[in-house]
DNA sequence: GTATGAATCAAACGAACGTATGAAAGAGGA
DNA sequence: TCCTCTTTCATACGTTCGTTTGATTCATAC
């Protein structure tokens, strides 16, 4: 196996150390070094650091969304009211599929989502695109057409649910437990159940007032 | 209203900032300088920084443990096996409305809890103490004593989903909402939301296989 | 061979960081 | 007033950070 270019190498390295250590906790030196690098490198393949962690956020969010949408265009080639179990799953799937080659287990990338979606750093706010905004629209008009009764606020709320739930599951993973608490379980069975959890959540009636 | 005493207010201004900018994007000197205080002051009073975000988590973290624990006790003195939504309602409550004086609507609160939990530096792994795991556990033998059904693992699970959606929901009511994102509610109608959500979610059967 | 462009390298820059120091200021009792 | 203890202050130390520079290496085309 050919050991591939020193920008791909940075990429991965960056990849695992902002997910372990958030974008402030890593420094470009750290990343050169596990890369094999030379420290100047960073900057010569991607311009700075900020820059750097765009590029690997594109790298990992870009195959969740275009699964989130193949899956949603599919359930509705076949109806347009498909059950809120198939909706949940192809929004809440991919984001326990999609796996970049060599991630360990999926370890890097769900650490990595948190980190996007939870990092104060102000650059954060422009790691996704247009195109994940996209995607929720799509996945809202869905959800609001099989559930009538619940105002768009209401279902904005709950899918805010989906995707705290499965971030923080997929974060927790990789956390060790606290003590007393049984270690998390990853792979199919996390995502059995999150499911489950999701789509009874989704379902429930709104509160009467 | 007299003026607090310098270890209040850098206490309120590291408070302010760390849920603003997380634990590594918050430098001493910006801490003092909206405390108006001088830069020895967090040294003199707190030791170090890591010692001051300890004081700052804890308290913020405390009121809501024992509001947790109450509720729980309440519960339990009247009947063993409560309904799952008032169990929601007691462990996800206080997220909700445990506040520290002078917090904008919750804002500050909400944003360091979810900083606490995602920051990926190492001190934050020891900003909660045997406190919280107690009262975890114990709500994890009352969820367990009224959802037979389900295994330990997928209980403990469900429990990381009522906090994943508590705290992403608060979090992003005080971030900018995403284009065509309806901007999330915050107060009752949130909590409402909540407890509704999550009732349905704890309350699910669990999947067959 | 040799010229050319991309890629890599060691080294250094200025800025910001957490922390430490010793003097100055203030409060309270003898 | 004088002494003592707590608190505040300006300042500096040593590190680490992201970035830049200019030379060097290397493959490829002429």
């Amino acid at each position: 196996m050919a050991t591939p270019d020193t920008r791909t190498q940075i990429l991965d390295a960056a990849e695992r150390l902002f997910a372990e250590h958030g974008y402030r906790g890593t420094s470009v030196r750290a990343i050169t070094k596990l890369a094999g690098a030379n420290l100047a490198a960073v900057g010569y393949h991607f311009g700075s650091k900020a820059e750097l962690m765009a590029a690997v956020v594109r790298r990992v969010v870009e195959p969740i969304t275009a699964a989130q949408c193949a899956g949603l265009d599919k359930l509705l080639a076949r109806t347009p009211d498909p059950p809120v179990s198939e909706l949940v799953e192809a929004f809440a799937g991919p984001l326990f599929d999609e796996m970049p080659a060599g991630d360990e287990g999926g370890a890097r990338t769900s650490r990595l989502i948190v980190t996007i979606l939870s990092d104060p750093a102000e650059e954060a706010r422009s790691w996704t695109g247009p195109a994940e905004d996209s995607v929720r629209e799509r996945y809202f008009a869905a959800f609001a057409r099989v559930l009538p009764g619940l105002s768009p606020e209401e279902l904005w709320f709950r899918m805010r649910g989906i995707f705290a739930v499965t971030a923080v599951e997929r974060l927790q993973v990789h956390q060790q437990p606290s003590p007393g608490c049984v270690s998390p379980v990853a792979g199919e069975a996390a995502r059995r159940w999150a499911i489950t959890f999701l789509t009874a959540a989704m379902s429930a009636s709104p509160p009467l007032t």
